[in-house]
DNA sequence: CGCGTAATTGAAAAGTATCAACACTGGTGG
DNA sequence: CCACCAGTGTTGATACTTTTCAATTACGCG
């Protein structure tokens, strides 16, 4: 349910002691923004602690949770290769830690490390291969499945998510949520 | 809708004349698999010429599309990264031809070629960028809001799809999607 | 012409959202 | 110590949307 990217990080560690200079370690508390959609950026982010979330919210003010980031976890490569504006919004859950890496290091990692070069690719393809499923899997069964499921994944995941994080999450409202856990009961 | 990516394709084409024992050209007629999901392979694939599509199905057998693939796009990379199962099924729709690049090539030209490396990150951005608003959109708005931005982006995807990819697309039932149709006339 | 697939439509059942009221909690200030 | 408040969580009633099931029609092709 929280991605991660252990190796990812790990390498991040590896590479920070060979050039300090590019890595910037950044903190916020629980609640903050990182990144908002439809903005510019210019810095790659990997979460070195903490727990966020990855939304889209639409003009009513809604959040359409993606996924849950942990540690490991990059964000904000997408638009340096695309050109686009963000994608979408990155808002810390808990307090959280990062290391920031300007696009202009970034590029010259990628070109100048073939491993750190070689885990980017894999990061994304595991990105995608996480993401697709998800939406396949909420759509073709009922919230009380989908719940079930979730406690299967992270059997602690009502003490890290506020009930409406895990209904936005879900794709449901808040009160079908709670009337699919009365009826698991 | 139909997502494409020329300049992956142009620079394949490119590729091929260096080392054209590299990519090897398959034909397709209309409805064939020709990835399976859950699968092994070992090879990546490239649109040249046609329309699949991407999709998942549950044990009931019903397709979940997740996108409508055209001329550039390419896939199989995702295992090459992850090392795991294919994560979905690709079927053709019209006739279909694909460059056929064996993993082992792949690795070559990610490795020694840079301008082939970078694509490669490219398209896979796009592709997650592409796929991440789609099932955010579809949840905020109606069925019917659905069908109109469809018809602005492909006015002629009536002559492409079938009702059911459609359906299938818009993850609504056939039944759903005709009384839409009926209310937007 | 007949067959299978795709498309259409109606009626009932199931699922989900909306709206509104109320409970619980922790923190703040009188 | 209590009253108040904001944020979070709970619950009921109703309206709306979507699915399910079943029956029927239209179309392309051997």
């Amino acid at each position: 349910m929280i991605r991660t990217g252990p190796e990812f990080l790990t390498y991040i560690e590896v590479l920070r002691h060979k050039y300090p200079q590019y890595f910037i370690i950044e903190k916020y508390g629980s609640n903050e923004v990182i990144l908002s959609q439809q903005k510019r950026y210019h810095s790659l982010y990997c979460i070195k602690t903490g727990i966020t979330k990855c939304y889209l919210s639409d003009e009513n003010g809604k959040e359409f949770i993606q996924e849950f980031l942990g540690e490991g976890v990059n964000f904000g490569e997408l638009e340096f290769f695309s050109g686009h504006l963000s994608f979408c919004s990155i808002k810390t859950i808990t307090n959280v830690e990062v290391y920031k890496i300007s696009y202009q290091y970034y590029d010259f990692l990628l070109e100048n490390d073939a491993v750190f070069n070689r885990l980017v690719l894999k990061s994304m393809a595991l990105k995608i291969g996480f993401k697709a499923p998800r939406h396949s899997f909420q759509h073709s069964y009922s919230i009380e499945e989908n719940i079930i499921r979730l406690q299967k994944i992270a059997p602690n995941y009502a003490k890290i998510f506020s009930k409406n994080d895990i209904a936005n999450y879900l794709g449901v409202t808040l009160r079908s949520l709670n009337r699919a856990l009365l009826l698991l009961k």
